[in-house]
RNA sequence: GCCCACAUAGCUCAGUGGCAGAGCACUUCCUUGGUAAGGAAGAGGUCCCCGGUUCAAUCCCGGGUGUGGGCUCCA
């Protein structure tokens, strides 16, 4: 009795009864058997081998479908763990989940992997491709499997097995002497897998918890081809290039030193570029009313004690003691903050009052998590509390949603991810406030029509956040800007104001940032532009390079009358060819070279030429300068 | 903090149990040039720090510090 599939195009395909996945690409064509890697029925995946039933709606899975490379990348992590358990009979394994761009696999074993095992993990994976192993699904109940597992020493795996609802039928994984827990679908055969790069090893904990034990990682990637495999390598390679510590030296930003972990010093080009990040900030604070203050960087612990951080966030800061007091360095601006507003008595009429701070931070970072500029041990913020009232909450978020959006769409960062962070089990405050402070920042988002996702339990200890995100180079993401709500601060420095009534209430405080810190966005943003920064922050927008000294004379009037115009020229009258200067000075990603020779201090002119757009031609200077003006007013990118 | 790796000239990196190396950058001289490296000479070192092994340690061993890849953490 035959059995009729039909496909994705809808056409009906007669197969003979117990026919399976494999079956069906045969029947359709060898290419296709070939490159079928799993069959997806009803929006699941599922085996090749797995027999299909009249009247399905099936697809082939093959390398080309986000699915079926995710499969081919869980199959490789099996074949990692295949090769390993070969090589080194003794390592017991933890799991090997795919990831973005590929996978990773953990052991425990008693030394460590390091880089140099991975080529011969790697031959070992290679060889059991050769080999042709078929991979065939088994099914077994929970006790049993647990059962085995422990027979085998795989107490890991066992201590998952049991972590499963007892009664549960547990699916298993096997490809010739070596058998592994999954839910699967896998590749029918390990000769599937033809491109696959072992890439690192690091350590990591057992189920994440840094109570647990240390387990030995080995990340790997997989494609359908070799192609995207040296393409994705390719990728990686061109991602370190863009990587801001190593940009940061050649371009001479910024530096790091062992006299100070994780403190950067800012080099006079890094520093133009901070100033005039702030600078632009500041400019926006003057735009959308918010006013600045300077807070001491050194305030008593009792403070400290009083908005709860020496109880919470004490081991992240930095203590003095001086004429037998205890000073704690602020990690934060807001208790400051709370000290002005409570300076003056105010009215409802003074809300909401939006106080801007520049103050530098330090907070103690444990070795190890510091990362160039993306994770500091001292940094500013383009830091800002805005006390409102209860009401003004959903206005002040408006607001400052128009105002991120702004300053984001300055700087050309497309992709932004924005999460809502909710209660953590660490905090302050009762279940009632959570609830109102949640619920106004997520209908604030959503009146915005903003998409955004959830992290539960991920909010800081006085309140929820909203967090928004950037990649970086490698894709990593990194937080930038913020913004939370925060009833406790009030609470504890017992703020408040006169409401028109005549009576007192306690004000709202919201916590913002835009570029968050200036040091990390610094960094993020040096990958973003690959250190080609848009003309208003480069640190040198012109380089004025004479030909020969006998135009130094005009060379220099030229460069004096851009730094006279607000410029930033920068003329290289080293006793070098004009080839070696515009060299120099395209790599070090300057915007504009003007090539100077007789012609031009005869004709007061300028050759200009751009950093990416070549030779532009001549110009009268004075047109020069103007249209250089007018892109950096413009702050163009 | 935990696992692994790395640390040699300003930068990128070779190298060796017995005098410390290259390229680029730097300095000087020659060269005066037209849109991505002109030539020559010179100078430049606590081989990260402390201890151990050794006749002898930049190299081997131990500890520390810093950096990197991760984990955990991250207001």
């Amino acid at each position: 009795m035959p059995i009729s599939v039909r496909l994705p195009d809808d056409s009906v395909r007669q197969l003979p009864d117990g026919a399976t996945g494999t079956d069906l690409a045969l029947s359709i064509g060898p290419r296709l058997a070939e490159a079928a890697l799993a069959v997806r029925v009803d929006g699941k995946a599922r085996d090749l081998k797995a027999p299909v039933r009249d009247g399905e709606k099936i697809a082939i899975l093959t390398g080309k479908d986000p699915e079926g490379l995710d499969l081919l990348r869980h199959s490789t992590a099996h074949l990692l763990a295949h090769a390993v358990k070969r090589l080194y009979p003794d390592a017991k394994v933890g799991i090997g989940p795919v990831i973005e761009d590929g996978f990773y696999y953990d052991f425990q074993v008693a030394k460590p992997f390091t880089a140099e095992d991975l080529p011969a993990i790697e031959a070992e994976m290679k060889k059991i491709v050769a080999e042709g192993i078929e991979v065939t699904r088994e099914e077994l109940p929970r006790d049993d499997a647990a059962k085995l597992f422990r027979s085998e020493g795989e107490l890991l795996k066992a201590e998952i097995v049991e972590s499963i609802p007892q009664g549960e039928i547990i699916s298993g994984y096997r490809q010739g002497d070596f058998y592994d827990l999954c839910r699967g679908p896998h590749v029918p055969n390990t000769s599937k897998l033809k491109a696959f790069k072992l890439l690192s090893v690091a350590g990591a904990y057992w189920r994440g918890d840094e109570k647990n034990a240390m387990l030995s990682r080995i990340y790997g990637t997989a494609f359908a081809t070799q192609k995207e495999v040296d393409e994705h390598i390719q990728r990686l390679e061109e991602a370190r290039q863009r990587d801001h510590r190593k940009l940061g030296r050649e371009l001479d930003l910024y530096s790091f030193h062992p006299e100070a972990p994780a403190s950067p010093f800012f080099h006079p080009k890094g520093t133009i570029v901070y100033n005039e990040l702030v600078a632009y900030i500041r400019e926006l604070y003057h735009k959308y009313g918010y006013s600045e203050v300077i807070t001491p960087q050194i305030m008593d612990v009792a403070l400290w004690k009083t908005s709860g951080h020496y109880e919470n966030y004490a081991d992240n800061m930095y203590f003095t003691t001086a004429e037998e007091r205890e000073y704690a360095v602020k990690p934060m601006n807001c208790p400051g903050h709370c000290v002005y507003f409570a300076t003056g008595k105010h009215s409802y009429r003074d809300l909401p009052m939006r106080i801007a701070d520049f103050g530098r931070l330090h907070r103690f970072e444990r070795s190890g998590v510091t990362h160039g500029l993306t994770r500091v041990r001292t940094f500013c913020q383009d830091d800002a509390h805005l006390f409102c009232a209860q009401d003004q909450i959903k206005s002040e978020m408006a607001a400052f949603l128009d105002l991120f959006y702004e300053v984001y769409a300055t700087f050309g960062f497309g992709e932004i991810r924005v999460a809502l962070s909710t209660r953590p089990e660490k905090r302050l405050g009762s279940d009632e406030i959570w609830d109102q402070a949640e619920g106004a920042l997520a209908e604030a988002m959503t009146e915005k029509g903003l998409a955004f996702t959830l992290n539960p339990g991920e909010g800081a200890f006085y309140g929820p956040k909203i967090e928004f995100q950037v990649l970086d180079a490698l894709k990593r993401p990194w937080q930038l800007g913020t913004l939370q709500v925060d009833y406790m601060l009030p609470e504890r420095f017992e703020l408040h104001y006169t409401q028109a009534d005549g009576t007192e209430a306690r004000p709202v405080m919201l916590h913002r940032a835009i570029l968050g810190s200036l040091e990390r966005f610094f960094g993020i943003l040096v990958e973003h532009c690959g250190g080609a920064f848009p003309a208003w922050l480069a640190p040198v927008q012109a380089a004025v390079l004479p030909i020969t000294d006998r135009v130094h004379p005009f060379a220099t009037q030229v460069a004096d009358r851009l730094r006279a115009a607000g410029l930033r020229p920068e003329l290289d009258i080293r006793n070098e060819k004009v080839n070696a200067k515009i060299r120099e000075a395209q790599l070090q990603k300057v915007p504009y070279m003007l090539v100077i020779g007789d012609r031009e201090a005869e004709a007061g002119t300028v050759s200009v030429r751009h950093r990416s757009k070549g030779d532009l031609g001549v110009q009268p200077l004075e047109t020069f300068l103007e249209a250089l003006q007018a892109e950096v007013r413009s702050r163009a990118h």
